[in-house]
DNA sequence: GACCACAGTATGGTCAGACCATAGCATCCC
DNA sequence: GGGATGCTATGGTCTGACCATACTGTGGTC
């Protein structure tokens, strides 16, 4: 019989209450990145529950990326908390790729979405190049599909990271691990590499002269470019 | 001493074999949501590890939102392969802010960015726009800013949807899950919500009349005007 | 006094085993 | 046939133990 008014008991596990607690104690402490939790027994103890249940929040806390464990004695050692969304992002991403819970084309479009947006705000603020352009050096000088996609996702990261918002950034990250093998058969595919090469030139002194119109479109071409549309959209 | 040249020895921890290796299985085998893994006891002799590494490992593959954990005997017990790719960004985003490690306004950002390109694109796709009327009509009927927000909420999430993109749209979800406390903060500032209803309706009317610069442009100053960017930027 | 060796100790990592609650399944009895 | 009852496989939890690690303090040595 479903749909009587009840309310599902609420049957909450033990390591979910250990996760609400030290969540609750990080936004009303002010904790943030570098500061220490207490022991994992310590607190077992103090939460009423197993050490098991305290591990098994912790293991959530470090897939989240905002705890990190270390073994042994001192400052350094137990968990400490730690800022690295974009660890969490590429896990997720690259496993539901795996699970094909999501499919390629999305994963390219959202890219495309973030880099073009991060390419125009680039060409506004202005950003150090210098790292664009080693980038670029790095890919003329490639000898595989393998060394051209590193250089290459050097590149789109720098660019991200140009654009002054680290969750943008970390997830720009994300996506082209969790695309690496992808770009690689793009590479491959293609065979000629100028062509992607034309365009970085192009993303690049759109930067410089600061064209955000000019930057985001050529971003998109190059997109086009290295994965090519289907037919039906 | 450091910079020897000398690799660190891997130290791989029980529970990230036993994901590694369920990994492996899920791309090999080819499974998929709806899938079941082995019980967790199996699982653990099969691995040759305790059961609590299991574990350990089950709780960060739930965290990541590939699988879900029911008690119980029968087809439906056990853990099962889901595909929840929402729930991981939320939690993601809701901690990394009460950590202080993002900012507001990189999250607001990277929402518009989010939103300019849905609208766009839901204006391409010409979608079903009832729900979207239907969340313009709860909001002039909304009595809290709570209500109001709950709405709003409604309105944004069917536009990413209406992209037809599922990682954005999870992604749109999670930034308004975890933006909430902001939102309402907002509605309470302005006071009057008659100009965010003005621009609901205009950015309806752009994705009615398939006009994708429009749209974005409508949900560009809908979004200045909820978040008006600081003084100095 | 400086330095080094060594025991002490707090930490996370791992395991084994037990017990519980849950929920489907099988059996028995009427 | 059908309902009551016990069985069993599942995850959830706890206890207690042991290990490897790495800092800390202590004491001895030069």
């Amino acid at each position: 019989m479903t749909g009587t008014g009840w309310q599902p008991v609420r049957k909450t596990r033990a390591f979910e209450d250990v996760l609400a607690q030290v969540e609750r104690r990080i936004a009303e402490d002010g904790l943030t990145a570098g500061d220490r939790l207490p022991a994992e027994r310590h607190l077992a103890e103090q939460l009423g529950v197993s050490r098991s249940s305290v591990r098994e929040a912790m293991r959530v806390l470090e897939t989240l990326g905002v705890v990190s464990s270390q073994v042994g004695r001192g400052p350094d050692a137990g968990a400490v908390l730690v800022s690295k969304p974009g660890a969490a992002l590429t896990d997720l991403l690259r496993l539901h790729l795996g699970l094909a819970s999501l499919e390629p084309r999305e994963v390219i479009d959202t890219r495309l979405m973030i880099e073009r947006w991060a390419a125009a705000r680039a060409a506004l603020t202005g950003p150090d190049t210098s790292v664009l352009a080693e980038a670029i050096a790095g890919m003329d000088a490639a000898a595989s599909a393998e060394e051209f996609v590193e250089h290459d996702t050097a590149f789109h990261c720098a660019l991200a990271e140009a654009s002054g918002n680290r969750l943008t950034a970390a997830f720009m990250r994300s996506l082209r691990d969790s695309l690496r093998r992808y770009a690689v058969e793009a590479v491959v595919r293609l065979g000629d590499t100028s062509g992607l090469q034309a365009d970085h030139r192009r993303i690049l002194r759109a930067v410089l002269d600061g064209d955000p119109d000019e930057a985001a479109e050529a971003v998109t071409d190059h997109l086009a470019r290295a994965y090519p549309a289907p037919a039906g959209e």
